[in-house]
DNA sequence: TGTGAGTCAATATA
DNA sequence: TATATTGACTCACA
């Protein structure tokens, strides 16, 4: 209601963000991917005329929101977007008459390019130019995209786990081992990181609250969502603090400052990381065929991480070795296992400083 | 300068 | 064809 006052009042969007009450971005974009889905309305035209984002961007946001304490008041704004959609009583009718517009309208092109000779969708195509196949008229280039094999990418992971913030120095050896750019190993580090950490919310709801995405039990409680509440990576508090974390059932002591390398974790549980090769060539040594023991060094976070995307209806993560624990006692492990690794990077930081005075503890 | 957040858009997959 | 994935980019911030 708060919102239909907004829209009436004429505030632009991003004073209704600002002003928005805590919205459970959960239950936005399960409904919205009810009332999609029910009416036939696909990604595409939902996100470029309601959210104004591209399809891939709207998959994404769909099927991995975030909680609404973790978004920036830019991150808000599709959910808000979304939340007033779906109090328009109008919106699905609305979104079908534009799908009859483009329908219309492609038909239209269809029959005048047949008419021309050339088919709709190699005109529709001929909008980019990727490297070799340039028009004529313009020279503009675009990079081909980049793939990295199923073995770069093993590396990689292995990298990480055993450094999820490379020095400069391992970005260049890494990158010359794999034959990379080092541009590229540094945006795979950086997305990796980002979207370990969104795996790493999902299942903090999960292990908290028992719900969330995937969860059939009701729209996901905030309190569930809070639950990441300290784990601020960029190490702001955001602006539920205090109240917003009664009834948390984790602790949040030092959550924080765990953010950086909680995703070490696994290798903590393997065993910790002085027991195991952490050696770069190590990691790309031969791309480590299975049963090394750099192979099981890596195993840990990998398997933690490949299993929770995986399968993020299951709350269980199984560790990297000994028995399946209930998940409320594997996250107080994890908590654990980030702490210490947090203390790990702030060790190596440290080490990396002459002046002890320029140490941060 | 490095990082996180958000997004695009090419490509893979269902 | 629709949706999911992911490398690359921009921006803000410290």
């Amino acid at each position: 209601n708060r919102m239909k006052l907004c829209l009436s009042s004429g505030l632009s969007i991003q004073e209704m963000v600002a002003m928005s009450p805590e919205l459970d971005t959960y239950a936005i974009t399960k409904k919205v991917k009810e009332v999609l889905t029910d009416n036939n309305l696909g990604q595409r035209l939902f996100g470029e005329t309601i959210l104004g984002l591209t399809q891939g961007s709207v998959s994404d946001l769909l099927a991995r929101p975030k909680p609404w304490h973790k978004l920036s008041l830019k991150g808000r704004e599709p959910f808000v977007r979304m939340q007033l959609w779906l109090q328009d009583p109008q919106s699905v009718e609305k979104l079908m008459h534009m799908k009859r517009l483009e329908k219309k309208a492609y038909m239209k092109r269809r029959l005048s390019s047949l008419s021309d000779g050339h088919s709709v969708d190699g005109a529709l195509a001929g909008s980019d130019y990727v490297q070799g196949s340039q028009s004529p008229g313009q020279q503009q280039l675009k990079k081909p995209r980049v793939v990295l094999g199923p073995e770069e990418k093993e590396a990689l992971k292995k990298a990480y786990q055993q450094k999820p913030y490379p020095s400069p120095k391992t970005i260049e050896e890494l990158a010359s081992q794999l034959n990379l750019k080092t541009s590229t190993v540094i945006n795979w580090f950086h997305n990796y990181r980002s979207r370990i950490r969104r795996e790493l919310f999902i299942e903090e709801i999960q292990a908290a609250g028992g719900v969330g995405p995937g969860s059939e039990g009701g729209s996901p409680s905030l309190r569930g969502s809070k639950s990441g509440e300290g784990d601020s990576c960029d190490g702001t508090e955001s602006e539920g603090t205090a109240e917003t974390r009664q009834g948390l059932g984790i602790g949040l002591e030092d959550h924080r400052g765990a953010c950086k390398d909680h995703d070490m974790e696994a290798e903590s549980e393997a065993g910790g990381s002085n027991s195991s090769p952490t050696q770069l060539d190590c990691v790309t040594s031969g791309l480590s065929g299975p049963g090394s023991s750099c192979g099981q060094a890596g195993l840990g976070l990998f398997s933690l991480t490949e299993a929770s995307s995986s399968s993020s209806a299951s709350s269980t993560n199984i560790p990297a070795s000994g028995p399946v624990r209930n998940p409320r006692d594997n996250n107080l492990r994890k908590k654990k296992a980030a702490n210490l690794n947090n203390i790990i990077h702030r060790l190596e930081k440290a080490a990396s400083k002459e002046d002890p005075s320029e140490w941060e503890f």
